[in-house]
DNA sequence: CAGGTATATACCGCTTGCAGTATATACGTG
DNA sequence: CACGTATATACTGCAAGCGGTATATACCTG
């Protein structure tokens, strides 16, 4: 399946995807939280679906959404060539906080 | 920049990005290694120019292409909530390999 | 500066994608 | 089984995206 990156080009299906991290939702769910029409969202979740991305639970009248990790899996896995460009950035302020917190231990716990 | 995902959408300008990866490359050359008539590597390039995901330097009457991270950075961002769908597996797999290098760390060198 | 090379842009036609409205299907409850 | 709720699908109209062909622009070299 290569339909991924054309999948998740659309923006309110990443917002459903993310919604889906968190935890499995319900069709009218989606619906509210992200004020899509129903018909909307069922399209959507159709194409999702289609894609791999998600798969559905069903229960009484109701259908539960859940991600399917292999698709974005691949993603993350097409991103790697491209990792190296910040990687190094990455690691280099992470030894710089270390730093930080190890050169002043008693740091505000404030978030 | 949101234009990213509709961006990275398209398999050919997917290619385009995994070649420049690599190293940068000029007009033609793309056009040569991925058999794409050269309008639409333009057009494909102008594309990714708009969204930041490459840049240009000129030399003479070539323009030479190069990755621009931020935004492949900001999917790797994007990514991080579905990641432990994953990262468990992956973990454990790599935990697996540790435990057979150890037990036996005269593995073959081949490639 | 004429001709060649490298790249960008304009225009066109076709397909695809999305939202909205209306309708169908399926299930649960009195 | 009639009604309400939850979800899916059909249809339509409009906009955006892509490839192809033709042309423009910029630079280099003799």
């Amino acid at each position: 399946m290569d339909y991924t990156f054309g999948t998740i080009a659309e923006p309110n299906r990443r917002a459903i995807l993310s919604l889906l991290a968190v935890s499995e939702q319900s069709v009218s769910e989606i619906e509210h939280r992200l004020r899509m029409s129903q018909p909307s969202v069922s399209k959507h979740l159709k194409v999702l679906r289609e894609a791999g991305l998600v798969e559905a639970r069903v229960d009484a009248q109701r259908r539960v959404y859940r991600i399917r990790p292999e698709p974005l899996e691949a993603v993350d896995a097409w991103l790697a060539p491209f990792r190296h460009f910040w990687s190094a950035r990455v690691d280099a302020l992470e030894r710089h906080l270390d730093r930080k917190a190890q050169s002043r231990p008693k740091t505000r716990r404030k978030k």
